[in-house]
DNA sequence: CGGCTTTGACCTGCGC
DNA sequence: GCGCAGGTCAAAGCCG
């Protein structure tokens, strides 16, 4: 089996809760904090990210999406190049309160127009470049085996010249329950493929933002162990403002982020793991398909941690949701 | 007709 | 080096 960090943080245990599992194959801290979506919560990961300038608990949704989240702050926030393994889970104590309106995390449009999108590219801008580049020797490899002849033989060419091994861009998950794939964020997104998911029925899709010049992909998959589960991973950030800024209803997301770094190794998985507990009126043309999260359904994904495996080299603390007001 | 989705092929990275 | 799985490409088809 080749890689399975991925899928086993994924499918097995952030779903699952498996807290033996994670603790039984793990040495690294796991720490959680008890967060109410519209309280911040006053436990030590807080700290660290506050003695680096950077206070993730206010980081929203759509602060991620339009750019405004700092990746260097983050990296320094959270020591991202130490080696050691540490997963920081968030678990909302408060339960039941994020259901219903009060999970209060909507993001309005106020919100969405005040944010600086392009403030925080800086950690990857370099590697905006790096993907085109790597998009390029892809292309020039076709273009190749068109060259040749009329027909559209896929022929392989590989290039000889090994490209420059890219960081990833940084990611970030966020789980929302919800009957539909394919959530409303505010961005308007190309599907560019669909790949089964081993150990899942579920496919994974792959798109693209439409707009020009912007790299930000997101992957698309349902949980195998909660169907009604979505994973929505984003990776990159947005250059442009949301074209549905005005809408106000695409950020609305409440989450609970996890993140980890982009400065890791090839074999690091950079994931920020966002818990969407509550997404009633988040979306717009899906809304009615989304499913207000019941209290038990809260719950597990309250208790989302995250297993190490052994593979996880670093994880970054929960960050908690702000913006209250927009008001319906 | 343009934009989007579907889908099979291909590439790449990683573990063994 | 091989095989597997994830990720990407792009032609073909669909739809408004």
């Amino acid at each position: 089996m080749a890689d399975h960090r991925t899928r086993d943080l994924y499918n097995l245990n952030i779903y699952q809760g498996d807290h033996a599992g994670i603790n039984g194959t793990s040495n690294f801290p796991i720490l959680t904090t008890t967060s109410p979506f519209n309280q911040i919560p006053s436990t030590e990961p807080s700290v660290e990210y506050q003695q680096h300038g950077f206070d993730p608990m206010n980081m929203s949704f759509t602060d991620y999406l339009q750019g405004s989240m700092d990746y260097g702050a983050l990296e320094r926030a959270f020591d991202l190049s130490r080696s050691s393994s540490e997963v920081f889970s968030s678990i909302d104590g408060s339960g039941g309160q994020n259901t219903g309106g009060g999970v209060g995390e909507t993001v309005g449009s106020g919100d969405i127009s005040a944010v600086t999108p392009n403030s925080s590219i800086s950690s990857s801008s370099t590697e905006a470049a790096g993907e085109e580049d790597s998009g390029k020797s892809k292309k020039n490899r076709q273009e190749k085996g068109c060259e040749d002849g009329s027909e559209m033989s896929k022929k392989v060419n590989k290039p000889k010249k090994k490209p420059e091994k890219r960081p990833r861009e940084p990611r970030v998950a966020f789980m929302t329950e919800s009957e539909v794939d394919h959530l409303e964020d505010g961005y308007r997104w190309r599907k560019y493929g669909q790949k089964a998911v081993k150990n899942s029925p579920y496919p994974r899709s792959y798109y693209r933002c439409t707009s020009q010049k912007c790299i930000v992909k997101k992957r698309v998959e349902r949980s195998f162990q909660n169907p009604s589960i979505v994973i929505t991973t984003y990776e990159g950030q947005h250059n442009h403002h949301s074209p549905a800024t005005l809408r106000g209803n695409a950020s609305r997301m409440l989450v609970t982020p996890m993140l980890t770094s982009p400065t890791m190794g090839p074999s690091f998985h950079q994931e920020l793991l966002m818990q969407v507990p509550h997404t009633s009126n988040l979306l717009s043309d899906t809304s009615s398909t989304i499913t207000t999260m019941p209290p038990h359904n809260l719950t597990t994904l309250q208790q989302l941690q995250i297993p190490d495996y052994g593979l996880l080299q670093d994880m970054v603390p929960p960050f908690m949701h702000r913006q209250q007001q927009q008001q319906q």
